[in-house]
DNA sequence: CTTAGCACTCCAATCTCCTGAGTGCTAATG
DNA sequence: CATTAGCACTCAGGAGATTGGAGTGCTAAG
């Protein structure tokens, strides 16, 4: 079913006319585009072929026409032209892109926000790891009155602590030693590679310090685990600007599902051919989706740390120009990162441990 | 302009009505009721008195009544009945309050969600300082390749850590001094007290870790003067439930209001008489809520933090059974907080050899 | 003071009508 | 034989017009 280059012309123009306009298009619309020098009756005749196969959709009898999420896959695979950011939009990208957090969580929950405002679609952003995490050293402070901290240093310059009250009094001799075991039995280990047994021998091996092992362990595990930084979530609110949610129980059933579930699990169904990637309407799994689009863009961020930006919208969305915004994005962000995490030389940007706990 | 007991119970039947209808009240409804003995000619009579007091309004003048923000006022201070909440509603709030987490942030955030679940209203929630924070101790430790770790343990139980890179080279005994310099000079101080001249004190007396001085100030001052937690907003699309949304655009502005700024800033105006305040319409500082309410409750959280829950919605809202709600909350929320911070001391890890449970 | 009764008001829902955009088909054209 | 002009037909959506009913305020009687 290869379409001639008419055909592809035709349903260019409706989608793109229909993006900015959300309205069907008809076949005059299209006659009077500049390019077009054959008859709105052709046009409709090709049109009438364009729905047969499958690619447009008449909303009724006498209205125009609109793209099928068939019709807009196949415009974003081979039809869409490079949307050519203007020099105002690549500016405002470029200042809004000027993170001012140094924490790594706040700097992607602003990522989430930039990316939102500069769509006008609600927009989520992740990190997750792309390797397993390791422990790369452990450290047990006193923290006086019968409680110690432990910082906990992981591959990829995480740092994680924890307040423990303990539940047995322990020396300082006690720690260090636990201190010692830990660092030679627990390091360099993969959550999956840390056993029963190795648990095992680490409480033999604690002596005084024993009740305190589980403590630590659990601890530990659980941040090897953690596989996803915490999920952000911007602009919900920002879908009530489309016209096709004008009805506040289409937008409802929407926003309600943008949770972590649905879209953490969303993007690892996708081939990886690209920074930006696309689910089309009833591509998406989930249900609540189907007549919404994700476009989603991964991002390095490096110390072995990815990130994965996305925005929801209605199936009508400009893809072109989102694409483009993304993929400035995927180029600039993670020299974002990089920049703020490892700006010891340039005093402001001080360097970052990721999280600080209570 | 004190009211008969006849208006008063006429005031409150329509706040009632109003409340769980969204229609204006008619005079014939309040007579429908089991205990309004006179006719309703009567209680028109006393409602245009109402009306008159600028206790009622009237969308048109052939509807019914529905109470101004005066009435919601005078209804909240006076004539709002104690709802009991039903064993049910217990049960739920009770399950539901069982947090997760033993993060701090995370319950915060666990809690916002929760209220706004239970009230199916927006919720926020945040948490405070009570006190100044003070740093109690300092913490290097080195991290490997030209990087260190600053551990900073803060009044309250309350720990930070950065990961540094060094600008210079230093050796164990340059961050045993500087540690050393810092836990003397810098510690017990709130962020107003440490003046300039200190901080050039202190560089003075780091030695070689002199450049590693603002590094750290710079960090330890910022931890110092956050005075609130993160902010956690939680089902904004909720009030798209609310009938008086249902137009997009106002829903719009509301939900675009609800910030940080706008929300850490109403509390403070208020006097304190009460675990549970209210704002209601245009006693709100934000035009943008002028025609919502917020309702908000204040809990001890312990290590000298409190907490602010907050609810917002339409001026038309169960004020009784929401108190009835957030009362549960304040008296529980504080219970919860303690009982998982100090979980490490509990459950888990008993000191007998005794195996925890996974 | 209370209330029955009545005239009056006005929203909102329903219906009808009409307009205009858009289609599909047919027949003419180069 | 692809293209196009022309035409009859369809249909969504907006503008009035109509109506029903809920509710009020006032008056006069109990």
């Amino acid at each position: 079913m290869d379409l001639t280059p008419r055909q592809k012309q035709i349903l260019r123009a409706i989608v793109d006319i229909y993006v900015s306009t959300a309205e069907p298009v008809g076949s005059k619309a299209i006659a009077a585009l500049p390019d077009v020098d054959f008859s709105s009756a052709t046009i409709r005749n090709e049109m009438a072929d364009l729905t047969q196969m499958g690619l447009l959709e008449q909303p009724h009898t006498s209205a125009g026409r609109i793209p099928s999420p068939a019709g807009y896959r196949l415009y974003i695979d081979e039809l869409m032209q490079d949307y050519r950011l203007s020099l105002d939009e690549t500016k405002s990208l470029h200042d809004a892109l000027q993170l001012k957090s140094q924490e790594f969580d706040e700097m992607m929950s602003q990522v989430g926000k930039l990316v939102s405002k500069m769509t006008d679609l609600p927009a989520y952003a992740i990190a997750s790891r792309q390797n397993q995490a390791v422990a790369k050293h452990f450290e047990l402070l006193s923290a006086g009155s019968g409680s110690i901290i432990l910082v906990l240093m992981l591959s990829g310059d995480e740092v994680k602590n924890k307040l423990i009250k303990l539940p047995v009094s322990v020396t300082d001799d006690d720690l260090r030693l636990l201190s010692a075991v830990l660092n030679t039995s627990m390091t360099d280990l993969t959550a999956g590679q840390i056993s029963a047994e190795l648990l095992e021998k680490v409480t033999r091996s604690a002596g005084a310090a024993a009740p305190l092992v589980p403590l630590v362990t659990e601890f530990t595990l659980e941040c090897l685990r953690q596989q996803h930084g915490d999920f952000h979530l911007a602009g919900q609110m920002r879908l009530l600007n489309q016209p096709e949610f004008r009805d506040v129980s289409k937008a409802r059933e929407v926003i309600e599902s943008l949770d972590e579930d649905v879209l953490t699990n969303l993007p690892t169904v996708l081939p990886k051919d690209g920074p930006v990637q696309f689910l089309v309407g009833p591509e998406n799994v989930a249900k609540e989706l189907k007549d919404s689009s994700v476009v989603m863009m991964r991002f390095d961020i490096g110390d072995g740390m990815q990130g994965t930006v996305g925005v929801v919208g209605p199936t009508r969305m400009d893809y072109a120009k989102i694409t483009a915004k993304l993929g400035y994005f995927a180029e600039n962000l993670g020299k974002m990162f990089q920049k703020n995490a490892g700006a010891a030389a340039a005093p402001p940007a001080l360097p970052d441990g990721m999280k600080s706990e209570k």
